[in-house]
DNA sequence: GTCAGTAGCTATTAAACTGGTAGCAATTTA
DNA sequence: TAAATTGCTACCAGTTTAATAGCTACTGAC
């Protein structure tokens, strides 16, 4: 991996591990616009303020809009959505082994 | 999507959004082991304290163990680092259209 | 016009999380 | 046995997010 390669990974990183800003990208996965007390009641426990604050992050970075009907992930947004598809199956197959392993907790220490 | 694949995803994404997680395992990447000091310099600029609780939620979350030689990933989070591959190549393609778009700077609002 | 409803968003204060630095106990190395 | 390395904890300061309330603009009904 090149250093440039790191540095985009590096960059795109900062941008997606703050809390919530890759579940507004996947509440609208399906294409479907939202308005922003949809998108909140979707997402579930976000405040106005960090959603707004994700969204504004989300919009300079090009991988969301505001049209007419709300917002809508772009076409950048929605390849990166497609990528991480695989992501979904995995969640599922990791879950499963974790309760194979009984156990119940994670991420409660 | 069915709400237990729903759950899987939410499960797994209140994992991976904490700040450094996902740069935790992919330092690992190579599959090389690393020390808890290696770790921290790979990564750039994780304190000691947030390492530590990325590694220990990483573990219960069995993507993550410790051998002799140092923390490696496991089968699990290979398969998951594999998947995730796909988002390398999003990162070079993301960083170009905002260079062309000339937005510089991301996140600094 | 004006009154309620919806949409996008800001203000304020408190809680949770992360950063920075120092340093400890337990191995491993010299 | 002295020195270095490893994994990790303590402490406090700074940043981020939560919780709740409420503002402004626009829309349509009356």
């Amino acid at each position: 991996m090149s250093a440039k390669e790191n540095a985009a990974v590096g960059q795109l990183l900062e941008l997606l591990e703050s809390r919530y800003a890759l579940r507004v990208l996947w509440a609208l996965k399906d294409g479907h616009p939202q308005t922003f007390r949809l998108l909140q009641d979707s997402i579930g426990k976000i405040t106005p303020n960090t959603l707004n604050t994700r969204i504004k992050e989300l919009r300079t970075a090009g991988l969301l809009t505001h049209g007419t009907s709300g917002y809508t992930v772009t076409s950048l947004g929605a390849d990166l959505l497609k990528r991480l598809g695989e992501v979904q199956s995995f969640a599922t197959k990791w879950t499963a082994s974790l309760a194979k392993a009984s156990i119940s907790t994670v991420k409660k220490m």
